[in-house]
DNA sequence: TTCCGCAATATGTCTAGGCATATTATGATT
DNA sequence: AATCATAATATGCCTAGACATATTGCGGAA
């Protein structure tokens, strides 16, 4: 099985496997090979200890973990049945673009296109979630790759959540990095759209008008504080989101 | 198509919260409060344990939670240190447009428009990842939500993989719902990109030529077998995928 | 100075047992 | 027969201790 997740284990093992794991693999072919049907009610935890010839604990390792990959479901009692096939609900991860790049030897360059400070209009205070007058920085910038134009972003950021803002100029660096370094986020939420270039898009980006464009929203939020909102505007032809399914080994 | 993560616990928790999911929280506050700033190095478990009052376990327990999500880096000998604030990289859950349509009380319909069996072509192989002459099923469908055109699928099943999809006439179900009910997969790996509506698109979505559309791309695997490939057409309009980013409480 | 081996350390994982809690089955009562 | 209290059961979570293993730092040898 091909598993180029970018989930390789938060943890380098490199020594033995696990027996937990090798207990999670064994069951999880049971099920996934249909040997276990939806509804099969699994052994329960003292029986598979005996069978495994391990602790209950070990055998709850387990079974904790293809509950949380949601193809078991534990009750008290009632024990672990086997779900549904799985789905249609996909764990998507979505890489750093800038990253990305330089991963890939490719030179990326960010370029401010604009850079303004005002106090939240009706439509800042929507799009950021912010009241009406909030101080707030609105920056619009290029993505470069090897010189030319790669993606279209437009920025507000809450001056109240990240006043340091005010004073930096971004230039040349991109205000996601720049947010990044400083301001441990807590939730985000993001929108993935499509959209035709209008005129502005279609020359900043070089490309023919109404060219189909793949539009990423994210806001951000640090606690209850909506920190920016980003939207980021890639031409079709030259950008596709590659998401994998995440294996999580356990 | 809003979907707050379905993150809740995979098991419905009512009691009292877990000791180790406080000192998980205890810990993550330190974290994206900023309290412990990227690079610094946490407590030793035993002195954790000893601090909190508690096994090793259940300091290690939390730990290693936090070290899924990616919020510090656990090595032995090294101990545990805070990452660099979050990678720009996100988990999405894309959920089911049908079940998502239904809970919302919207009609939904699949409507079949082209069904053939054939070897597979040069860009079937490629597409679908089997070898020339693979029997495959192409079929191409039409997604309706309140009875109007909602997405495009155009789909390849690898009748290798899935022999009964050669007499499944998939004339009013989905064929996603139907491979789903019965071959649970493994591994998925999306692609997400805009298209600029062709012809029979702008025709069966009922929608303008060029119009912007969101496509998805889907490869699926059960463990090293390839079992289907498909595209579904969304209209930039129409359609937006949201996404929260997933919290996952422990 | 440089290199190598050893000891100290922190995590990774497991065991065996225990209490708590939710749920089901059972039996007693009306 | 229907209802309700109670016991049995399976999981949820924890403890205390143990051994394994990777990594670091240090001291001695070349």
């Amino acid at each position: 099985m091909t598993m180029k997740g970018g989930a390789a284990s938060s943890l380098a093992r490199t020594g033995t496997v696990p027996r937990s794991r090798e207990i999670y693999d064994a069951l999880r072919q049971k099920i996934v090979s249909g040997e276990w049907p939806a509804g099969h009610r699994l052994p329960s935890e003292h029986e598979l200890a005996r069978a495994f010839g391990c602790a209950r604990m070990t055998i709850g390792k387990a079974l904790g973990a293809l509950a949380e990959q949601r193809l078991v479901t534990r009750r008290r009692r009632a024990g672990t049945t086997v779900n549904m096939p799985r789905p249609q609900e996909s764990v998507l991860e979505i890489h750093d673009i800038e990253a990305e790049l330089l991963a890939a030897g490719i030179p990326y360059a960010y370029e401010s296109l604009a850079r303004r400070i005002r106090r939240a209009t009706a439509r800042d205070a929507g799009t950021l979630g912010v009241s009406l007058g909030t101080p707030v920085l609105a920056l619009t910038g290029l993505h470069r790759a090897s010189g030319r134009p790669h993606a279209l972003e437009e920025r507000l950021i809450n001056l109240r959540a990240v006043p340091e803002a005010r004073t930096e100029r971004f230039r040349a660096i991109s205000p996601g990095r720049w947010l990044l370094q400083r301001i441990p986020w807590t939730e985000a939420e993001h929108q993935i759209g499509a959209l035709n270039a209008d005129a502005d898009i279609a020359r900043w980006l070089a490309i023919r008008r109404d060219t189909a464009c793949l539009a990423i929203e994210r806001n951000t939020w640090r606690d209850a504080q909506r920190i920016t909102h980003v939207r980021v505007i890639y031409p079709c032809g030259e950008h596709r989101l590659v998401a994998r399914f995440r294996y999580r080994p356990l």
